[in-house]
DNA sequence: CCAAAAGTGTTTTCTTTACACCCATGC
DNA sequence: GCATGGGTGTAAAGAAAACACTTTTGG
């Protein structure tokens, strides 16, 4: 980490980093079949709405020493960014999400605050409630609820603010609620996903054709049995999920040339 | 510009810059309301629908000697990403663009065929046709038709294609097209602008319709004759199009925290 | 007058929304 | 039985598409 005075910092190029922004939903939402009764006693304030959680590390170095922030990591060049964001994860949470993507770089010189410049190149992640109860909680690793964050380091709390709009909007064109609930689920727990991000509850009617007749879904036979009433079909969500989700071609250069072929003609048909 | 042996580079940081995608209409899109007459000779293959074009730069150092590419620059610490993007243009081909944003950041191994380790923040600008005029080609620097570009050097030509796909993806759910014509244009000219993206003909009648009850449109009173038929109305977009391009919290750290209190709150309402 | 694009009206179709109602289960 | 959420039906409202038609210009 080369050390210079102040001016020689301000040319040479800022440090870079990954961080992830990992969101999970609590019992309302994330249930796959089965038992899924942990998380619970937080004090939920609207028992009807799922609320959104995110995991912070606690940390131990200057600048921003004992605040809580996002898992992140510095970025070496022999690995993917990809794999880095992974590795990042991996080494603080243990938690090896469905979902993640990049969400945005981060940077500029109003960012190194009591350190050095610093680029962030922050992924986001979405896991299913069996993956998020993976997450050993401990002394410097935790949940918090998105709408009771503590100060946040940096300018994290910015960073976790822009993926919950990124959220919001996605779930409106994409199956990427599909992430936040585990293999298997019946409708109603996929409508508390949806209605949890979108912070509005949603006729389960209109959800069910909505979702059907989108041909993403597959019902798996299995139904389920919760509470005293009639059970629920289960379901998953179709192999292959097609163009609905990110676009390939920044997720692996192999696939890339494949897909875009058939894709990328501008100025065609017609 | 730190240079060791193999390993050593493997595990430091790699290194960062920025590029730009630039991209403008040929004359069919692109008019503001006189005379608009240039650009036209290239060999049109599809009278009714404009292409999309970009200026390339050419390289004059190894790797790519010679060969096509992106401009870019080498990223400083004491400037923000979206300046350093603009410093970049700047320097390169005097454009000064009407839209700038992030969009996406490109690394990993497999870029750095030849040369260093590369990580680059890549961002999009788009030109409306006056400005793209401003351009000055050069031995060095010259506009190439999307549907019919050179081998560009490194991943530039994923990068291109990455940067269409979400131009077709963005066109649909907000006014970015406005930004590929002049301040003022006609509707004919701004539905030019969308069959040229979306690479087929829509209807005018529909088309009209559903621009002027987006609200976003402003008459301008004015109005432009242009061959022997009825003459078309001058519009401009609404000034402070809401709540459709991106999301403010990225591009300025000290609007962010006035919107952000609006905007986001995560299990709420209802 | 004619050709051509601007602009309006109307019908059809599809999608979304609201809400009434039936079904299957536990108690 | 009856309360509860799962699941279906249906009508109204709204948005998108298709297309006939009128208007205003240059030639």
């Amino acid at each position: 980490m080369p050390l210079g005075n102040v001016s020689e910092r301000r040319r040479s190029a800022p440090d870079l980093g990954v961080s992830v922004v990992i969101l999970a939903l609590d019992k309302h939402g994330g249930a796959s079949a089965g038992t899924c009764d942990s998380m619970e006693s937080q004090g939920l304030s609207k028992p009807e709405v799922g609320r959104l959680w995110l995991p912070l590390v606690r940390r131990v170095k200057q600048p921003f020493r004992d605040c809580w922030a996002l898992p992140g990591a510095g970025l070496r060049s022999d690995i993917s960014l990809e794999d880095a964001a992974f590795a990042a994860l991996e080494s603080t949470t243990k938690l090896h999400p469905h979902y993640l993507e990049q969400l945005y770089t981060f940077g500029g010189p109003h960012r190194s605050q009591g350190g050095l410049p610093m680029v962030s190149i922050v992924y986001w992640a979405l896991v299913g409630q069996a993956e998020a109860e993976a997450l050993h909680e401990a002394h410097n690793v935790q949940w918090f609820a998105t709408d009771a964050l503590p100060t946040l380091a940096f300018d994290h709390a910015s960073i976790v603010d822009y993926a919950l709009w990124r959220l919001r909007n996605k779930i409106e064109y994409s199956s990427i609620a599909s992430r936040l609930v585990g293999d298997e689920f019946t409708l109603a727990q996929l409508r508390h996903v949806y209605e949890a991000v979108l912070g509005k509850a949603l006729d389960p009617a209109n959800f069910r054709r909505r979702l059907l007749s989108s041909g993403t879904l597959q019902a798996t036979g299995k139904s389920q049995v919760r509470g005293r009433h009639r059970p629920a079909a289960i379901y998953r969500y179709a192999a292959g999920t097609p163009a609905d989700e990110a676009y390939e071609g920044v997720l692996s250069a192999v696939t890339a040339n494949r897909l875009l072929a058939d894709r990328i003609s501008v100025g065609d048909s017609q």
